[in-house]
RNA sequence: GGUGGGAUGGGUGAGUGGCUGAAACCAACAGUUUGCUAAACUGUCGUACGGGUAACUGUACCGCGAGUUCGAAUCUCGCUCCCACCGCCA
């Protein structure tokens, strides 16, 4: 959620900013900005009935005491009129401001500086690639057929058991998956991220600390006798340890990293590429989040990418780095990097990755907050990525390392799975 | 699932209708003292919003939401959550 002290004193910069996303804001904005000027003068005066009332009652305890029965009840009496005014006064305060925060959740973030004005993905930057695209003597086979192949994954079985999206992984399949989460996890170790193990299922306001709810509720799997939601992400559970927090100074940094199972509905989103693992209802991912001084969360970003770059690189991967447009970006996200590896036999880039710095969008509505030198609140910084998301990485290297021999496992796994080839 | 008990500021905890935004203690922070540390002493010590350049000031908040009352942390009703014991179970 945006602040409305930003609305109110940079008005022109958030529409501009807002057009990157070919948002037209100013009918929103303005509607907000009215209702906000009428909101202060009718909380003024709504304030000056109660201060008034407060001394009234006051004045009436006194009398009460000294046995002035007259007096009291003549003090009451005039309470009668301003408790009327109050009542109408309150009910279009409180409306106005439901208003306001309607509105307010209804505007996505305002896209930073150096982001593209875009409509579609095709419009994102790309900004960095790495290593050469594999080239086959032989025919390629998509990963689908691959992992039937060599029993790595049955969706068959997934579908019997529990529907499509969600398969098993057997015998190398599953010891493939256990080896790349305990890598991940180790190198975001080494990057100084404290690991966690989280709950899988949160309540509704963490889903609306992060912005899942109320806007993306049909994308989230739901039970309703607990009222509680399957996480699409580590990033609820992890960021949500900070919500109603204040730090209480300005010198921190906080690296937090988990690996959980991510659940999405993924509503609407049948048909092509939905294929074998490129969507899933049920998937595996190590996730990063950070919560920074603003000063700082620039930096913050540079590091978070580098350390996803990193991992493919040791994956020997080949992939590409793109910063989204802003018709590409995700609703909270100021800027967003997206990695992409290469799947040779479907011949198409698959994103791996999505890292993004939200500056204070989601910290406006978690109330994650910090206390500056003069010991005044502001808001943290969140950011945080995928480190990384397992099929899509899976799919890659099963395509990219297949032989006629089997399936090569990258060096850098090779001792978490205790084998180097597939057969 | 059953039965009880509870929810007050960073923590412990007092407070059953008015001068209580909230005692006291602890923690924390700043200062005095000190060769250093400790101790002692002094002071500060919630959040949000509105008004004001500011000093400051008004209002709201004692789990949440309604109600009674001139006035509610305190009384009434509903809800949520937590804890303990029993049952069941990994």
């Amino acid at each position: 959620m945006l602040e409305i002290q930003r609305l109110r004193s940079d008005k022109d910069g958030v529409l501009t900013g807002l057009l990157k996303r070919n948002i037209d804001a100013t009918n929103t904005i303005n509607e907000i900005l009215e209702i906000d000027s009428l909101w202060r003068s009718s909380k003024t005066e709504l304030e000056t009935i109660f201060a008034e009332l407060n001394q009234l009652s006051r004045k009436i305890g006194v009398f009460f005491k000294e046995g002035k029965q007259e007096e009291a009840s003549q003090l009451k009496l005039e309470t009668i009129s301003l408790k009327g005014k109050e009542s109408d006064l309150k009910l279009k305060v409180d409306e106005m401001e439901s208003k306001i925060t309607a509105l307010l959740y209804s505007l996505p973030n305002v896209p930073h500086a150096d982001v593209a004005q875009g409509k579609s993905p095709e419009e994102n930057e790309q900004i960095a690639s790495y290593g050469e695209l594999p080239v086959f003597s032989f025919s390629a086979m998509p990963h689908w057929d691959l992992v039937k192949k060599y029993d790595l994954i049955d969706f068959e079985l997934g579908v019997k058991v529990t529907g499509a999206g969600f398969p098993f992984y057997r015998g190398k399949g599953a010891k493939l998956q256990r080896a790349l989460i305990s890598f991940f996890l180790d190198e975001a170790d080494k990057a100084g991220y404290e690991e966690f193990i989280t709950p899988l299922l949160v309540n509704e306001a963490s889903g609306i600390g992060t912005g899942q709810l109320p806007d993306k509720e049909g994308q989230m799997y739901h039970s309703p006798e607990d009222d509680l939601y399957l996480i699409p992400t580590a990033e609820v559970p992890l960021t949500n340890i900070y919500r109603d927090v204040i730090l209480p100074n300005e010198d921190f940094s906080i690296k937090l990293t988990g690996y959980t199972p991510c659940f999405r509905r993924e509503a609407g989103s049948y048909g092509k590429d939905v294929r074998g693992l490129n969507r899933l209802h049920q998937f595996d991912k190590v996730e990063i989040v950070r919560i920074e001084n603003p000063k700082n969360s620039e930096r913050a970003l540079k590091e978070m990418v580098e350390h996803v770059r990193e991992l493919l690189v040791k994956l020997e991967l080949p992939f590409r780095v793109l910063r989204l447009c802003g018709g590409d970006m995700g609703f909270a996200s100021a800027m967003t990097f997206d990695f992409e590896v290469y799947s040779a036999a479907q011949e198409k880039w698959l994103e791996v990755s999505s890292v993004s710095r939200f500056d204070t969008f989601q910290s406006n509505r978690l109330k994650l907050r910090y206390k500056d030198e003069q010991k005044k609140s502001q808001l943290c910084h969140t950011l945080n990525g995928s480190a990384l998301a397992l099929p899509r990485i899976l799919a890659a290297l099963l395509e990219n390392n297949q032989t006629p021999d089997g399936i090569k496992i990258p060096r850098v796994l090779q001792s978490y799975t205790g084998f180097s080839i597939i057969q």
